[in-house]
DNA sequence: ATGTAC
């Protein structure tokens, strides 16, 4: 069907579903499967409004991408990764050489512990306040599409607003993707064995144990910004942005539920690209036909496992750690340098194109990957790389076929 | 996206 934005409510709303809208235009490809999963859900006892955004793909059950206004608790659209969200930290920054610094970053698997002198950095910056006491997986970024990125600012869209920010063109910022590991993942286990995909009994229980989450997400990613920069040398100042993609708010009377899509009520907003091309940070000024949200991200637009089987028949490893815009990307993980290629996305350009289209969100700035980091990589790369001209690298630290994307 | 089982 055309994903054209009034195509939801001209097709396929069976009498006493609830509307979907799709903000995407006829030129979006969306994955049938994630269109499907969106009438499923309006079909839910009590849904009101699906609102689908530019970034659609299928989820576990449910769609990702998506805003979905009920008048019940159904934790399974949250997902497991309650409170995930992306922040965004300036960092200033001395001599910005990509290979120096994806070898100074510090190894983000490795759970901060309190009693632990070394962690005390983290601490001290961000605080020890952890909500539901939970130490399990403190200060690690997570698997997945979760990253942690020095980026340079690229192109400033809108001067007044960035200017605001504090952002200017070239200044570097730190882009932190993660949520609340375990916990999120608990909370909802423990719905699951009890309820399974229905809806939350106790709407308030549900909400205190979310509501932590969330608040461990934020501070998760408080306390990887505050690791990155100590590693690095550089102060930690607090987020301009740092907006949750997967949680419930009570609004109007209803619950809505977002599962990777950011809240867009007069909120500024860090649509991540791939670690391979820019990311948008926007003001975004979403509706209620919107579900009040914009797009998180890119979108994959193919699942893991293709991406991983088409990637291995089109990349080296080699291509995937250096990107074509010149930045680096640590991972340590062959399966996952695959499967996050950034040909498994969908074009940013065209997710924020119809942000725009529909009046949903403004780019205010764009920024390029420096250094993307995923999990530490073991192979040590950079001892190599050091050796510029046996790798096919200028004397300007960047790559010989590299070109302003 | 996750911890855990295979």
């Amino acid at each position: 069907m055309p994903a054209g934005q009034e195509a939801g409510q001209a097709s396929g709303t069976a009498k006493d579903s609830a509307t979907v809208a799709v903000f995407a235009s006829d030129a979006s490809w969306i994955e049938s499967d994630a269109l499907v999963q969106c009438h499923q859900v309006a079909a839910l006892d009590g849904m009101v409004h699906v609102a689908a955004m530019p970034d659609l793909h299928p989820g576990k059950g449910a769609p990702i991408g998506a805003a979905m206004a009920s008048t019940v608790l159904y934790p399974f659209l949250v997902g497991s990764d309650i409170g995930c969200g992306i922040a965004v930290f300036p960092l200033r920054l001395g001599r910005v050489v990509p290979d120096r610094l994806a070898a100074r970053f510090p190894d983000l698997d490795r759970p901060l512990d309190p009693g632990n002198e070394t962690d005390a950095p983290a601490f001290d910056a961000v605080g020890d306040d952890i909500p539901a006491g939970h130490l399990e997986g403190l200060g690690t970024v997570g698997r997945g599409n979760h990253f942690v990125e020095l980026a340079r600012v690229d192109t400033v869209e809108e001067p007044g607003h960035a200017g605001r920010l504090g952002l200017a063109a070239g200044d570097v910022v730190l882009l932190v993707h993660s949520g609340s590991r375990g916990l999120g993942e608990r909370i909802l286990r423990e719905h699951t064995a009890a309820h399974g995909a229905g809806p939350a009994p106790d709407p308030a229980a549900y909400l205190a144990a979310h509501d932590a989450a969330v608040r461990w997400g934020a501070l998760n990613r408080r306390l990887l910004a505050a690791r990155v920069a100590h590693a690095l040398g550089a102060e930690l100042a607090e987020p301009i942005v740092d907006q949750c993609h997967n949680l419930v708010e009570v609004r109007d009377g209803t619950y809505l539920h977002r599962k990777g899509a950011a809240p867009g009520d007069g909120r500024d907003v860090l649509v991540a690209g791939t670690r391979g091309t820019r990311s948008y940070l926007v003001a975004a000024h979403a509706g209620a036909r919107a579900n009040y949200s914009v797009a998180h991200g890119a979108g994959r637009k193919m699942s893991r496992a293709d991406a991983l089987r088409r990637g291995r028949a089109k990349h080296t490893v080699d291509e995937l750690r250096r990107t074509p815009v010149g930045s680096l990307v640590v991972c340590g993980d062959r399966q996952l340098l695959f499967e996050e290629a950034p040909t498994a996305y969908k074009r940013v350009e065209q997710v924020i194109g119809d942000l725009v289209a529909h009046d949903l969100a403004t780019p205010v700035a764009t920024t390029l990957p420096l250094v993307t980091y995923k999990t530490p990589d073991r192979a040590a790369p950079h001892r190599r790389d050091r050796r510029a001209g046996m790798t096919g690298r200028s004397s300007r630290g960047r790559p010989t076929g590299w070109r302003p994307a």
